[in-house]
DNA sequence: TCTGGGGTCCTTAATCTA
DNA sequence: TCTGTAGATTAAGGACCC
């Protein structure tokens, strides 16, 4: 049988290194993308110079104006990052066809069978990245391993602009010295349960009696360890993925409990999740509620129906009946979203649902208040636009 | 102190159904 | 028809990932 050898590649600080790129003067100041200083939110990636500051993805952005104030602080651009993601994986696809992108900036690929159109996994890899920067201008560490997660774990040691590739007798002894916490699906709650029983790196965690783990952490999860540990895990390369959700979610700058603002964020998220659900032609049975409160905890509640539809109107109006049954007048929210999933049945695009024949575009409009929020609808912008100008106009 | 958004998958409990 | 049970499905939440 053909032993399967995978490749890693992942862009370095992908939107910044765009921002960086496109922006010479920027280039060598920390750069920070994400929620914009003074309002809620968190890096979505960052440069090197900005991580100098301890700054990382994930940072609250009120901590990292602390850190590091005279950052170049950017909303960032999703359209341009796509459109730049697109030009990658056109680029991976000059090689072959057995690609999995995993986000804008990240791929696996399967190498095996290219040895006679374009050398070793090392020399493909190699191409890989020289493509990239000349006709993008980035950079992209590649990782190449037999197995996926192997590949992800060597394209990360060597960032940025790194090259790892790692032969099958060489797998154990990279990962032995590793943290626990490279192991794909262990984040802090898993680390913390295995650092309690004293296994810090993989090598520690291979060697652990297995009795000792199954009582810990089940049979599923200690087996499921102790193949991780040994370098055996996933080699498939899935081409296509079908989505099994889309949902939208907001988070207000104020908690609020105003009925109306809350009701009129469902409704543009609802409005958006509909639109995308016809865009991909797909529709959902089932609907879900998702609400923050200002203890930082989730709730949610979902209901399924006994047909499916992308609808707008419907889905609000199943939505909408979740967030009075289940959401109090007293309830300060944080965060409202809504969700669609149980994309199961067979689509028909030229049935449109009975509600949504007998709705006329103008009745739906109607439901938004301000002429401003009918334009801004008819006119697609971005719903987080829209939500912040209702939010503002509330206030 | 402060913690986004859009996903996936898993576990557990409740409910339904054969 | 009643009861118990096992398996499937649904719902809610947790953990994780990028």
């Amino acid at each position: 049988m053909r032993q399967p050898y995978i490749l890693h590649i992942d862009m370095d600080c992908f939107y910044a290194a765009v921002e960086m790129r496109d922006n010479p003067e920027i280039r060598d100041k920390p750069v920070i993308i994400g929620a914009l200083p003074g309002s809620r939110g968190v890096i979505s990636a960052c440069n090197y110079e900005a991580r100098k500051f301890g700054l990382h993805s994930a940072m609250p952005i009120s901590r990292a104006v602390k850190l590091c104030p005279k950052g170049i602080y950017l909303r960032g651009d999703m359209d341009k990052y796509s459109e730049e993601s697109d030009k990658i994986m056109a680029i991976l696809h000059t090689f072959t066809d057995t690609i999995e992108q995993i986000s804008v900036d990240e791929a696996y690929m399967e190498v095996s069978d290219l040895g006679k159109l374009f050398g070793t996994p090392e020399q493909i890899a190699v191409s890989i990245k020289k493509k990239i920067k000349e006709e993008l201008g980035l950079t992209a560490s590649v990782g190449g391993a037999p197995v996926r997660f192997v590949s992800k774990i060597a394209s990360d040691l060597k960032k940025p602009d790194g090259l790892l590739i790692v032969k099958a007798e060489e797998v154990k002894d990279l990962l032995a010295p590793l943290q626990i916490s490279r192991l794909p699906g262990l984040g802090s709650k898993g680390c913390e349960r295995l650092h309690r029983l004293g296994i810090r790196t993989i090598g520690s965690l291979r060697k652990y009696p297995a009795s000792g783990l199954r009582a810990a952490v089940g049979d599923g999860m200690a087996e499921e360890l102790f193949d991780l540990a040994n370098g055996v895990g996933y080699t498939e390369i899935c081409t296509e993925r079908e989505a099994k959700s889309v949902s939208r979610e907001y988070t207000y700058q104020r908690d609020t409990n105003d009925r109306e603002k809350l009701r009129k964020s469902l409704l543009y998220l609802t409005d958006d999740v509909a639109r995308r659900l016809r865009a991909s032609d797909l529709k959902a049975r089932t609907v879900q509620l998702t609400w923050r409160t200002i203890d930082f905890n989730r709730h949610s509640r979902q209901k399924t129906m006994d047909f499916e539809t992308n609808s707008s109107d419907i889905l609000f109006q199943e939505v909408e009946k979740l967030f009075l049954e289940h959401l109090s007048p007293e309830t300060y929210v944080r965060l409202i979203g809504m969700g669609t999933s149980n994309f199961n049945g067979e689509i028909e695009s030229d049935q449109l649902s009975l509600f949504e024949c007998k709705s006329k575009p103008d009745e739906r409009l109607s439901r938004i208040d301000t002429a401003k929020d009918k334009i801004a609808l008819k006119h697609g912008e971005d719903m987080l636009k829209r939500a912040s100008f209702v939010e503002k106009n509330n206030d």
